[in-house]
DNA sequence: GCATTAACACGTA
DNA sequence: TACGTGTTAATGC
């Protein structure tokens, strides 16, 4: 709904940022130790990362696809602008998940917006080698068909949450969709977000947001940290269709 | 009534 | 010190 900080920097400096990934890195991306050792070792040579700043841009819409994206640590939102200059965020990425396949099966132009909201570390595969793979590898396609059709409910269960007023489910799907295990394999039962990021995500005030994480840790389903949060109750997050019994 | 913005104190990295 | 959190007061739909 909102932006936050402006800005920083554009995706073409972001280019100019990358570098070969670590070990470390590396095992942070899920699909890569699916392939054949000839593909991925294809895709190990082609891979590239960058530190984005928070506000800095990944990719907006209009622009032509050049990268498939993942993140392999930090926190970024997608959203898009309408006409009249307003943002419309539709999720947030955190660390594991893999965004943009759709666009760059296309190869068209971005029809979003992808935004760091805190520093982060985004890794790059480039459409020319993301088709490869597609080409040569059946694990390859497997992971992206996986891909798309999760993300498929995601956004079925995000035009759920959008019809939702009470802010207290709003908060407790918007996290729901965040533990998603299969889109964000890096993320454990402890996600690192602020309770500001979280309020752009669900579109809501901060302290709104912080008095529904209330809730929910009064109601034993999360635990709330400095600076994130602990899932006890991962059931319980995604089944929450009413709440404020309780006070 | 309920959510939002603004502002502040306090604790943590 | 800078940032994140918890809380209150004023304001708006």
């Amino acid at each position: 709904m909102s932006t936050p900080r402006t800005a920083s920097a554009t995706d073409a400096t972001l280019h100019q940022r990358r570098r070969p990934l670590t070990p470390a890195e590396l095992d942070a991306i899920p699909w890569l130790n699916l392939l054949a050792p000839a593909d991925r070792e294809r895709a190990v040579d082609d891979l590239r990362i960058a530190e984005a700043e928070p506000g800095e841009y990944m990719c907006r819409m209009g622009r032509p696809v050049t990268y498939w994206f993942g993140v392999i640590d930090g926190l970024l939102k997608m959203s898009s602008d309408n006409a009249e200059g307003q943002t419309m965020t539709f999720t947030g990425v955190p660390p594991g998940g893999w965004f943009g396949e759709g666009t760059a099966l296309k190869r068209e132009t971005y029809r979003y917006n992808i935004q760091a909201l805190r520093k982060s570390l985004v890794a790059g595969l480039h459409v020319d080698t993301f088709h490869w793979l597609l080409d040569h590898s059946i694990a390859f396609n497997r992971f992206v068909m996986n891909q798309l059709n999760e993300r498929l409910g995601q956004f079925i269960a995000a035009r759920e949450i959008d019809r939702m007023t009470n802010p207290d489910i709003r908060v407790a799907r918007s996290l729901a969709s965040l533990f998603n295990p299969v889109l964000y394999p890096g993320v454990g039962e402890v996600l690192r977000i602020t309770q500001q990021e979280l309020a752009y995500l669900a579109g809501l005030s901060r302290q709104r947001v912080n008095e529904a994480l209330n809730a929910l840790e009064a109601q034993a389903v999360i635990r709330v940290e400095y600076g994130g949060l602990r899932v006890l109750d991962l059931q319980a997050l995604r089944s929450k269709v009413f709440t404020r019994p309780l006070t």
